[in-house]
DNA sequence: CAATGTGAAACCATTCACAGCA
DNA sequence: TGCTGTGAATGGTTTCACATTG
């Protein structure tokens, strides 16, 4: 009676059908990035679930979305696997993912300063700020620009991702700017609540707002 | 056949079977802090739902498992809904829950720094960091410690949760240590996995990991 | 035998649909 | 009429259980 009452995972050669749930997907990208620092070729299901601290079945059925067979009996190759993922969801196995900050406070010239920021498969392409004086003042390895430019330099600089640490009040604003450059997802160092368009992803990672989350833990 | 094949989700009013699925605790406790903030004395379902992004029945079905019915046809009553949240969730209305930043290098010195991280019913009552030079050094409102003291000062100055901004490799082991000393809850701005036992909670805030999760959506 | 692969069951969360109320 | 309260239906994810395979 209802179309795909069925789970709908099968990815077919011909590459329809291939929906991978939600939950899954998160995982997996996690798992790439995890398998990229294992030195082992093979690793069982159950390795990984040690050092993800995911259940081992959820493991297999995540694999077992992305449609491949490497693994039967022997634990999965390291390599295979982690390329398979990249491949399936448009991940550059190089560095490509330009990503920028907004909003050079305290935080945003602490993330910026980070060296470990840029990593795995992020690049941090710029920063910016409204105050036109602290881009030209800080010094970074990385280009600032004032917030004027943020729409020009988005699109020149093919930034996909933000990360958003201006102040509170601005951050709707900012939001909304970002998202009409096409901007993919905005890690949310703010404590306010960001509406976009669906399609957007928003991931909220200021303290307060996590803290909040965990007390119901 | 299977007992509880119903959703179990009465509070009844001897305190048994008051069960609440995790994701509606993390929205309640979230609306809790929104409410806070509001002036209108009655909100509908509707009103929270554009305020948050979050489906109007959800929101409904939330409060319906707190077990409290204030609201019939006029919508909730502000004042109300959030101390009946806040008493589930053994929230103080007033700031006491204290919560300490470990690790002051760029990021964690930002987020001491960051005016706005004491809000709401979180307070911030210690850094800590293994560099004992830097924690006499920096300038702060916070008291600092050095990370030998950790252990002591979790203790006597009743810290509940704590922000992680340590070195990655180190995560793991300051990790450890802060389980040992009964610490509710970490918020990860390493871009680690944490191991903790169940019952403590980890909310993974680091850039990478969290840029690396919105690949996915 | 210890691993994966996988249909089916169980579990959990969201949404529908509507009764009842102000 | 517009709201909450709520049983039931739906939809989606995890887990079980076991056949299969190296």
């Amino acid at each position: 009676m209802n179309a795909r009452h069925n789970p709908v995972i099968k990815t077919t050669e011909d590459g329809q059908e291939n929906y991978i749930p939600a939950p899954s997907r998160k995982r997996l990208v996690r798992l790439a990035m995890l398998l990229g620092q294992q030195k082992k070729q093979k690793m069982t299901s159950s390795e990984m679930a040690a050092l993800t601290g995911w259940n081992r079945t959820v493991i297999r059925r995540d694999i077992y979305f992305l449609g491949i067979h490497n693994g039967v009996s022997n634990g999965y190759d390291v390599a295979v696997l982690r390329a398979e993922i990249c491949r399936t969801f448009g991940i550059a196995e190089q560095g490509v993912h330009a990503f920028c900050v907004v909003g050079l406070g305290n935080l945003g010239t602490a993330l910026l300063d980070d060296f470990s920021i840029s990593g795995g498969v992020f690049f941090l392409a710029a920063g910016f700020d409204s105050n036109m004086n602290r881009t030209e003042i800080l010094k970074s390895s990385v280009p600032l620009f004032p917030t004027l430019d943020l729409e020009e330099k988005i699109k020149s600089l093919n930034i996909e991702y933000a990360v958003l640490s201006v102040p509170d009040e601005k951050a709707q604003f900012i939001t909304d700017r970002l998202v009409r450059c096409g901007i993919k997802g905005i890690v949310n160092y703010t404590n306010t609540f960001l509406s976009v368009p669906r399609g957007v992803g928003v991931e909220n990672a200021g303290t307060i707002t996590v803290l909040t989350k965990m007390i119901a833990t």
